[in-house]
DNA sequence: GCATGATACGAGCTTTTACTCAGGTTCAGT
DNA sequence: ACTGAACCTGAGTAAAAGCTCGTATCATGC
């Protein structure tokens, strides 16, 4: 299970007509749920073409190889992430540091109700989770954060910036994270994000956080 | 690679000479140098049989399946984390609450700098980890830091204590587990306990810490 | 209608890997 | 030296899973 690499990865046949582009998606949208509800454990190829309706044949036609699929779901997992990063571009200074930072947990926490189960399979997958997707995801978000870290200099009392991005992006994501399937309620309610922006705002401004603004109440519709 | 469970898992014999004990201690460090280098898709039962200079046939005379090789491992490593959690045990109350919190993470930040690259596996492989051995490590651990907080419910202004519980232990673990292989310099230096106690001090108390109390030197010579 | 390329099928080939078993070697007690 | 138990060996088995390829069907332009 391990290593397989004879012949070069050749790139397959792209989608040209409705009817396989139809069939492209099939084979994604069954991947995904295979991935989600059994692990990579239970991702088997001949498996997700029997749950897309699929023949095996059909699949390689357009994914030359297993890992090419699961690049493919990492991919548009990532895109999915991505868009409505802006979210915490520095806003001029009007906000106050707070909210900044209740903007961006909500974010994460946004992008962890989508499709919970998928998203922790993902992140957890050996073969190019870390290294490629959460690597350069990591380093997109990063930037912004330094970016408002830096902007907002003044308010925060962390000598350190560097560290304080790294030390809160990796706690707020981890909670984030692992709420998504210990503890749900809390985290769809807001309890959780209350939470963490209290302990991020505690952390950087050296002083407790109390909460005035409006908790985000759109989040229990999604998912 | 999925299923296999034709017949009972059989208990195997048990080692009683010297020689045979030398053989199994040296099939759980082949496999456990396998796992910490290859992660568990590169954990094969012949790799490790040969990696441990014995063959195959002697491997499954000690364990019934591959499984239970494994589990072997992540009792022992369970067992190395365990002792020494009484550190965390809720002192009278002499110690500044700080203190307490440092010394907390101060064993966390210990375990993780034993054997980084097996712990990394350990925790996230997806048969037992999270699951099995995270989750009862995590009750135990609970329960004490639970423990500490009640004792120290005047010092605290978080409302909920067990949510506080439960996001403070999820970041510290996510924070030291992830550094422990990208930031193992600051890892070893304490510049990361640093952040890591000054950031639940905030949250905990409501206060800025000062971090008045000298860092631990003792964190450099292990591993 | 028909030709041609795109799309789909699925039996089966090949590799990998967990695990067995028949038989050989070493050790301990006498 | 002898015997029986403990220990070890490694070729071999079987099942799972990745992937191929020859064949069949559909869609589109002429």
């Amino acid at each position: 299970m391990a290593k397989r690499r004879k012949s070069p990865p050749i790139p397959r046949k792209r989608p040209e007509q409705d009817r396989s582009r139809a069939t492209v998606e099939a084979i994604i949208e069954a991947a995904a749920r295979i991935l989600a509800k059994g692990g990579y454990g239970g991702f088997t190829t001949n498996h997700v073409a029997e749950k897309a309706g699929v023949s095996i044949g059909t699949l390689y036609q357009y994914f030359p190889n297993k890992e090419s699929l699961l690049g493919e779901l990492i991919r548009r997992h990532k895109l999915a992430i991505e868009d409505g990063i802006e979210v915490l571009t520095p806003q001029a200074g009007d906000l106050p540091f707070a909210a900044v930072v209740r903007a961006a947990i909500e974010h994460v926490v946004r992008a962890h109700l989508v499709d919970p189960a998928l998203h922790r399979v993902l992140s957890e997958t050996p073969p190019l989770g870390k290294l490629d997707w959460e690597a350069t995801f990591g380093e997109r978000l990063t930037a912004h954060v330094k970016a408002v870290f830096a902007a907002r200099r003044a308010e925060i009392v962390v000598p350190d910036l560097d560290l304080a991005a790294y030390v809160t992006m990796r706690a707020v994501e981890a909670v984030v994270h692992n709420a998504a399937t210990e503890r749900l309620s809390d985290l769809k309610s807001g309890a959780l994000t209350d939470e963490v922006t209290r302990m991020l705002v505690g952390y950087l401004t050296g002083k407790a956080a109390g909460l005035q603004m409006k908790p985000n109440a759109a989040l229990l519709t999604s998912s």
